[in-house]
DNA sequence: ATATAATATATGATATATCAAACCGTCAAT
DNA sequence: ATTGACGGTTTGATATATCATATATTATAT
């Protein structure tokens, strides 16, 4: 079911044989980006309840680092502590999901709209393959893939816009919505109206016009999300499964 | 100098003896709560380094807790740990106030406007109070009480908007900012061109206009952070002191 | 007296032991 | 068969010991 994390371990107390391993940098971060890292892929469900100790084990450290690591995606409401005996992935209802998708417009299109003034020719050319990557993915119902693919097209616009507080919660928004994405991707693949919104955000970078990349980002967004509220609705009612047999 | 943290000793091994103690919740979050406060209030300036050792001393208890605290506002990047050696309240650049100032333009006006069809005629009495309270403070020179109300101010309005996802990414910014503020405060006192924009805002919400209130709050943070910016630029080019005298 | 080496100290990082409460299963009573 | 009490187990919470490195201090050589 859930792919265990890989397994790194540093053995604290014996002196480190491997020399090349540069910055020695803590567990915690490392423990923390792993887990994000297997979150935003979709490597646990909502839901999903994590264990301190089988953690440390699994992944070869102490309880520590991983209690520490959890507690911060806690604190980022990324997991969620219930009952003060368990942390578990967080799970989203519709309301938040559409409360998060209201802030991701503004955040997403003020990112888009700085992008389109400062954004490569490389990137732009990154951008064209990886929507090609996407719908591709798509097409093949490798739906995993297609989610990485749309989450690595938004965040090259994102980084280009060279926002880095921006740029950090949004990605934090994303993380929270990664386990419901990629569990709920395959029922709720978004149709597009007439053309992708993609291709509108390319050539709104093409030409250098902040407002209409900033329109067509979160018309994407909307067109985007609209199956998956529905979906989430049914959910939220009981009329439809989290997880389909 | 910096304000010692109330200690709130709780022997964990030893039974408890107050019993009308409710909700024995832990101490993490309890430490990360004062820290929080302290810093919200400018107990701490930006620089300020903390001991994990020192801080467990002080709030009597051991050091996981202050630990786990410490590295949670490390995420929210209220703390800086650089050199893997100190954890000290983070420094806002110029460029850092201005970016987080354009986030909240868009955070704040959205959660404003929000707020205009839902506050209550009870909170909007709170607010007429808090704004007589803040201009009183400033008169008398009473900073730390002026950036108080200011924030209960805003603080109100946000909260009406019933948004918890919004509130809470509102709230980290605002701490972000609380360290320097009150630092620079008393040297950046903002000036209004002709009316208090909190005025336009009250007058806003009692006509329940949401664009009134968008506007007249967003006018509010662009007015109120004019001079501070003018100062953290001097300051970032060596022309002025962080800590004058 | 200055500069460099040696030593001591301080501090964050990690591992681990212990605690208390929640959880789970068993078994007896009705 | 259902319910409830009891005891063992699991699990997060906290305290603490130990480690490694950065920093400060001292000592020694020139």
């Amino acid at each position: 079911m859930e792919t265990p994390l890989i397994s790194r371990p540093t053995d604290y107390h014996q002196p480190e044989a491997d020399m090349a391993s540069v910055a020695r940098d803590n567990l915690t971060a490392r423990v923390y980006q792993e887990l994000r890292q297997a979150l935003m892929e979709g490597r646990f469900r909502p839901g999903h309840r994590f264990k301190i100790r089988q953690l440390a084990q699994s992944m070869g450290v102490s309880e520590t680092p991983i209690r520490e690591a959890l507690m911060q995606l806690v604190r980022e409401r990324v997991l969620d502590m219930r009952a003060a005996r368990s942390i578990a992935v967080a799970r989203l209802t519709s309301a938040q999901y559409q409360e998060l998708r209201a802030i991701r417009l503004l955040l997403e299109g003020f990112a888009a709209e700085q992008a389109a003034t400062r954004i490569t020719d490389s990137a732009i050319a990154e951008l064209r393959h990886l929507h090609r990557v996407l719908t591709d993915a798509e097409r093949d119902g490798e739906w995993r893939k297609a989610v990485e693919a749309n989450w690595h097209f938004h965040n090259t616009i994102y980084r280009a816009a060279g926002l880095p507080e921006l740029l950090g919660m949004i990605e934090t928004i994303w993380l929270r919505n990664g386990p419901l994405l990629n569990i709920l991707y395959p029922r709720a693949v978004p149709t597009y109206s007439e053309r992708h919104q993609h291709l509108n955000v390319i050539d709104g970078l093409v030409a250098r016009d902040p407002e209409a990349v900033k329109h067509a980002i979160q018309a994407d967004l909307m067109e985007g999300g609209a199956k998956l509220i529905e979906l989430l609705d049914e959910i939220d009612q009981g009329k439809a499964p989290l997880y389909p047999e």
